[in-house]
Parts: structure tokens; sequence; C-alpha cells
DNA sequence: ACCTGAACACCGTTCAAGT
DNA sequence: ACCTGAACACCGTTCAAGT
């Protein structure tokens, strides 16, 4: 029955990792408006201010938070040709998009990028450069490719629709209040394809992501010529 | 000098349809996290409280202003064919989302959409529907077409990058705290591409606008076959 | 050197009150 | 019927203090 302190051995010292991986974990669960300084720092078991000593305030640690999930992405491998190397970073992309919600619309948009951030462009540009694509083609490719794959998981993300009982569960809450015979095509759309057994929106991805693959390849033999 | 309250004449009765209005253009400049309920208030020199009589709170504002939004994108035509119609679309699409930067990330998230969400999606499926697609292509080319848009859309805003010396300024920005040679494709693609006069990230959207529209007429085409 | 507590200037929203 | 003011339970962050 001590009521001593316990000062030494009581928890372990808080680093930055600990934060970021703490701070990670979290908003996976709770989102980025749920990750809140003084939740996390509940999490912690540390006061609020216990975390200003390892990160300069919130925008600084979710620049830190991005560039962990950049890391995750797997980098385009040396052997492959351009497109199945682009193809594999889309499913990367996808995978580490879907597993951290979050950072959908953040990837694109931080204005201190990190290095693994810079280091999946540099690859990325490189691998294209190396096939033979000229800057500008580099650049077609590279804003159609992430626009779609961004646009993709935002869509996806937000919709937060896993299995086709939460679509149906969304398509009620969402037509309920309107006379669905006023947009007969929509209303087609969603008995006939959308709520139909076998349908899982996921799978439109990589349906699409070959699609834009087969334009970019369509697009330089055309502007080689 | 008289100080009385002139108590009937001071001020146009507070509406819905002017809360919304005040809230889109105050979104429009401060942005999404920049509106808040007592700064609309403030806009429109009344009470906090005086705005929940006309929304019933924060995201019922945010989804009518989002639905007021859907209906300033131009339907497709009738007449022109179904390519046309899409780019036509495409083009509208980016227009507004440019001119209301806090609406994307929205457009295609919420649990409520309003009469001109479904009206819009209504017609654009009927449009794609009577060019002859069947229900499993009309998916396939709108979350394509959808995907695009959205991420283009939002990784212009997100750079928040307008002219080409916002451009320089930005790379600077970002760049700076880095070794640059160690990812040369990175430096030769800003250096010779992104910082070059005549670029402007806004011209890469009609280049892959048309690439994905290329690329659906041609999976249709193959669907077919 | 590292963590804490109180305080400040904000939020959205509830509730009871004013006219 | 329509608007307001005070209050509650939150935020991120500053500053001065504890050990």
């Amino acid at each position: 029955m001590t009521t001593s302190k316990d000062p030494a051995s009581g928890r372990a010292p808080l680093t930055r990792e600990r934060v970021l991986r703490a701070a990670i974990s979290y908003a996976d669960t709770v989102g980025l408006e749920g990750l809140t300084m003084r939740g996390l720092a509940g999490v912690l078991k540390v006061a609020p201010m216990a975390l200003y000593r390892h990160v300069a305030n919130r925008e600084d640690l979710i620049d830190a938070m991005v560039d962990v999930v950049f890391g995750e992405v797997v980098l385009p491998s040396g052997g492959a040709d351009w497109k199945t190397a682009m193809r594999e970073r889309g499913l990367s992309m996808h995978g580490v998009l879907t597993r951290h919600p979050w950072a959908v619309g953040l990837m694109e948009s931080r204005r201190h990028p990190g290095q693994a951030n810079l280091r999946h462009h540099d690859a990325v540009i490189g691998k294209l450069r190396s096939a033979g694509f000229d800057v500008a083609m580099v650049a077609h490719a590279y804003s159609l490719l992430d626009s779609y794959i961004y646009g993709f998981a935002m869509t996806q993300v937000r919709m937060a629709v896993e299995t086709p009982a939460d679509m149906t569960a969304m398509a009620k809450d969402m037509f309920e209040p309107f006379p669905l015979n006023e947009y007969p095509n929509l209303a087609e759309f969603v008995n006939d394809h959308v709520m139909t057994p076998g349908y899982q929106y996921v799978d439109e991805y990589e349906y699409g992501l070959d699609c834009v693959l087969d334009a970019i390849e369509r697009a330089w033999a055309d502007s080689e010529s």
C-alpha cells in the first residue's frame, strides 16, 4: 500500500518519435479534427504542454506525421518498366491512404515537406525520366496520376463506406428525404448497380488507375510523333 | 445628434438565404476553418445565436453552402455528345471549385446532399446513359472523372499558387531547408520546368481532363467488343 | 533538463431571458 | 416571433513556475 510517486521508472520518457507514433494511431481512429493536443497528451499521460518540447505546434506535428506516412509508400523499384512501377506506386499509395484516412488532403499540400516526401518525389520523377519522359511529359503524367490517386482516396475516405451494408445504409440516409422519382437516372443507377450485391466502390480504383496509365502511355506516344 | 436606436429600418431581416450568401463569400475569403459561427454573425451584425434560427448548426450550414455551390455548376446540355458535355462539365466544375476553394473536399462527401447535388448527378448519369453507356460503364466513367476533377482541384487549391512568382516563392520556401543535390531529379524538374517562365500549373488541368476523356472513350469501346 | 498549472483568447452550442 | 447574453465545455498556445 505504498503511496509513493514511483518517480524514476514510472513511464518511458517522451520523445519526438513516441509523440509521432501516438499521434498517428490516434488520428487513425479519431480523424484529423479529433486529433487535439490535449487529447494526444491524455493518451500519452502527460500534460498538454509537454508535447511542445517535441513539436513546435499542431501544424508542425501534422507536417511530421505526413512525412512518416510518406515513408510508408513504396518507392519505385529500379528493375520494372515505368508503367509497372507507377502501377505499384498507385496501389501502395492507395493502401497507405486507406490506413491513414486523415492524411488524404495533406500529402500534396504541405508547405514544409519532409525528407520522405522529397525522396518520394525524386524517385518517381527519376523513374519517369530514365524511362525517357521529357520534363514536360513528366509534369503531365505526375499531375494526372496524383490527381486521380488523391481524388479517389478522398472520395472513398469521406464516404467511409467499407461494406455493401454500409453502402445500403448510406444510400438510404442520403436519398430518404427526397422523392427519388424526380431523379430517375440516379435512382436506376443506385438500385441497379451501386446497391447490387457484388458492387464495391473500392474496386473502381484499379480500373481507373489502369485507364490513367494507358492514357499516359498514349499521350506520351502522341507527343513523340 | 440623435442617440435613438433606429429600431425599425436599421437592417434587413435575417433570412436563410442571406445567411448562406454571407457564409459563402466569407468562406471564399477566409477558408473553411476561418468560417466560424461567431465570425459570420459579426459580418451580419447579429448575435451568434441569431444564426441558429436559420441553420441547425455549423454542419447543416455547410451542407446548405455546398448545395448552393453545386447549383453553380453547369448541367450537361441535351444537344452535345457525351464527350463534349463531360468536358464542359469538367471545366465548369473546375471554375466553380477555384472560386470556392473551401468547397473542395466537401462536394463528394456530404451525408445530406441537397437538391442541386442530386439534380447534378442525375443529369450527368442521364447524359452518359442516353449516350449508350451501361450502368457499369457509367460507374467507371463517373468515378474516374470525379476523382480527377476533385483531386486536381484539391492539389491546386491547397498549393494556393496563382502566379509564377507565387510558384518561385513556394519552391524556395519548400526546398530551402534541404540539400537539393540529394534530390537531383526533383531539382532538375523544378529548375528546368516548374520555375520556367511560361509554366502555370493550372494549364495541366485541361491536358489531363482530355486524357481522361480519351481513356473513357477507349475503355468503353473495349468493353463493347 | 524536462515537465506542469494557471491563464488567455478563442471555439460551437444550450438555455433562459428579453422585446 | 425573433433576437440576445450569459454560461458551459471545449480548443491551441504563452508564460511563469516547479522538480
